[in-house]
DNA sequence: ATTGTCAAATGGTTTGTCCATTTATGGTGT
DNA sequence: ACACCATAAATGGACAAACCATTTGACAAT
């Protein structure tokens, strides 16, 4: 018997598409290089206008170009951004309907690396927006400005960490976390604790104290499942 | 002056495609329903069939349905899976370019935590297929298979912490890191030492012993960088 | 200078037709 | 009955030729 894997016919606007990807994604085709307009490509590849617009419609799904409008519009390449891993990230978890106990626990995973990996690699903007970040934290006085600021201080860490997948993750899990918050939360013993957490983690990170950072993160997320579970018993515990 | 943000323009296959998209994350369209037909989306939805061409192949490039050609073919709704995710960090990590050390340091975050939470949350199965895999790696003989079973049992491991949204960005990072494996690694006793590790973490995630299993999945983890290091010591330095 | 008008370039869309692939159906031979 | 084959039907894939919509450049009018 002839060894056989199942034959994948490949499309014409699939192969288009392809050849265009590893162009974008080697370097052949430099960012922000504009491509040929549909009619060149058109007669370039052979293809017909639709198919054309299909390849370049995956790529623009994919974020590997952006399509302007009009005159001077036309198709613009693009390295792929973490819009793209934010939307498929997105996707998965609604669409796995991954419970709110895992999202949580991812958190509970990413916030003490981050802060361990910032502790390392911060640089002085990372320690000035840090810093900007938790003034604006002790500073806000109601619940609704607490959450906000309380988001950008830690998407600060998350930056300082200098790691782009995993802030891009991190980033990608905030908005599936909110709700709960809204659910009246944060009362002002609560956000003064966590001022608090957040002053002293800030110093580590500063101290450029990794482990201390890393000790006192994983100090404040459980503390914070503790108000969650405090709040709303059932939806946290896995 | 007038308050005004940018105005973007809904064009027409996109409006259908982020209709069709939010049925199917919604769960109005199940997983696995076929969809109308291209034809009768035309009439339905007043489109050219180009443009629910467009909008199909967009859903289809986020994993939100396949396409099957044929009589009885069609498009079927499908649950984002892990492919797209893995696609669009694979995409991010080529196109930002990012380096080497960057990966590594991702993986030294995930594999500890990873092994935390499975000694968390396995179950039976887990441990069955742990063993297996951990079995395999040790009666490995060659460097190549060893690093097939080794990157098994890892994989064991992620789905072990049944936490889908680490364990696909884990799987998403294998490819990235096998490279300077090649490159004439895995010794006899390198191998004999990774066994002996991976042995260790294995009995603390069946005893159910979380700290213990992170320790030890720490520990190997330097051991692992201060071998490439060793090998390779350009590319591993941040 | 500002504004208006027109033309050109580009993607967006439509319509109509045909091709390619897959499978259901029914007939034919044994 | 059963196996096989030929045909038709259903569906996505592709092509072609227009025309529309949006944006911008050029240039005139004010």
């Amino acid at each position: 018997m002839v060894q056989l894997s199942l034959i994948k016919v490949q499309k014409g606007f699939e192969t288009l598409a392809s050849l265009l990807r590893e162009q974008i994604l080697s370097g052949e085709i430099e960012s922000g290089e504009v491509l040929p307009n549909e009619r060149a490509l058109v007669e370039r590849s052979g293809l017909s206008r639709g198919s054309v617009r299909e390849a370049l419609r995956v790529l623009e799904t994919q974020g590997l170009v952006s399509t302007r409008l009009g005159r001077n519009g036309g198709r613009v390449a693009l390295q792929s951004s973490t819009d793209a891993v934010r939307s498929s990230l997105d996707h998965f978890i609604r669409g796995q309907q991954v419970p709110f106990p895992v999202l949580m626990e991812t958190v509970e995973v990413l916030e003490p690396s981050l802060a361990h990996l910032a502790a390392i690699h911060r640089d002085d903007n990372d320690i000035v927006s840090l810093q900007n970040e938790s003034r604006k934290l002790r500073a806000a006085s109601n619940p609704s400005r607490f959450l906000i600021a309380n988001s950008r201080w830690h998407r600060a860490m998350a930056i300082a960490s200098h790691n782009p997948i995993l802030t891009t993750i991190y980033d990608s899990l905030g908005p599936g976390l909110l709700d709960p918050h809204v659910a009246g939360f944060a009362s002002a013993e609560i956000r003064a604790a966590v001022v608090q957490a957040v002053g002293k983690v800030e110093q580590s990170i500063i101290a450029g104290d990794a482990l201390t950072a890393r000790r006192r993160m994983e100090r404040h997320v459980l503390a914070y499942r503790a108000q969650v579970e405090r709040v709303a018993p059932k939806t946290v515990t896995l």
